[in-house]
DNA sequence: GTCTATAGGTGGATAGAC
DNA sequence: GTCTATCCACCTATAGAC
């Protein structure tokens, strides 16, 4: 891996800052700190912080759609995909994080324009995916769920937000651990004998 | 209803104020504004903003458990229980807000010690109470779920608050109608014809 | 209890030298 | 690109008069 820009760098930062603290949680004097330059320097790569938040979404989305898409290319089972897509919130909260959307979406109110619609476009792009593993699964006789699917896939996206998020209170990972195993189960077709 | 005391007019505000906006997204001078005082007036009832903080939490874990007795007191059935605590979200969600907990966990730690052990003393609450719940249902055999009883309810108040957060962020109430109603859907246990 | 006044700190942001 | 220096608004909190 080759060494990040000094955009990236900021960007590392500040996304761990607002997944642990929340975007009105963090200052550039606290990005300024960690990365060793002034917050004037800071203010020459994100003009204003909202500016820096909606390149922070549109990074965070990109790579999560990379990682969906990964998961598209290399898992044949739909089971098998949730486990994936579980397993990806997993290793956010194995790093104390929250999801970076999931924790926007508490501070929702008080976000720039820009940004409010890049979560509601995060959460849209996660239940499409969900919605359309969960009709793979349909079709496969592997999964079965109440209701429609994009509702099922809201619940399951909504589930696992709100796991994680009280997980991380509990300071528990493991309780997010047992809520996604259990869910991932409940949608489990039984195996026909 | 009599007129509230002066330090409940303020927690009236200062509840609202966290609940759309986050304990860190409003100051005393927004309070102050409201209830026509001024910010050292407010220190007066309030000498630090982790103390408000501390008895917002307080009344608010009281309000829930007063409520959630009521509950017990004049329901029967443990499917229509649920079907009220639900009702306690969807009635906290139509005027706009979050429940007060679920956006002090995405705060959790920008939080003063004491405001997140209420905050997990809150979600403890919460989930004995529905485990109790869940507990008759299987007595009354009106209700099933997968797994331990205490998994099953932290599971259920995850569920619940992840949905009420997304549902806020899509501005869209009916979100968690849809997700509430099929969660205790999928809790009932099929009528034995 | 409520006020005016203010302290002391931090927030985001800009000007201009190097 | 990065720095020093600075602005102004806002933050929590306190002193002291009424």
């Amino acid at each position: 891996m080759a060494t990040p820009t000094t955009p990236d760098r900021i960007l590392n930062v500040a996304e761990r800052l607002a997944q642990t603290q929340g975007f009105n949680g963090f200052s550039y004097a606290d990005i300024a700190k960690e990365v060793r330059m002034t917050k004037a320097s800071l203010h020459y790569h994100f003009p204003s912080k909202a500016d820096l938040g909606r390149r922070l979404l549109e990074r965070y989305t990109a790579a999560f759609a990379a990682a969906l898409h990964d998961i598209d290319a290399t898992t044949e089972r739909a089971a098998d995909k949730l486990e994936r897509y579980a397993a990806l919130y997993r290793s956010v909260l194995a790093k104390n994080r929250m999801c970076l959307c999931g924790m926007l979406a508490s501070e929702f109110t008080t976000l720039p324009k820009a940004m409010r619609e890049g979560v509601v476009a995060f959460f849209v792009a996660n239940e499409a995916w969900v919605a359309k593993v969960l009709d793979e699964g349909l079709a496969q006789g592997a999964l079965r769920f109440t209701g429609p699917t994009p509702e099922a896939a809201a619940r399951l996206v909504a589930s696992l937000e709100g796991a994680m998020m009280l997980a991380r209170s509990f300071g528990d990972p493991v309780r997010f651990e047992a809520a996604a195993r259990t869910l991932l189960t409940e949608l489990a077709a039984p195996t026909t004998q």
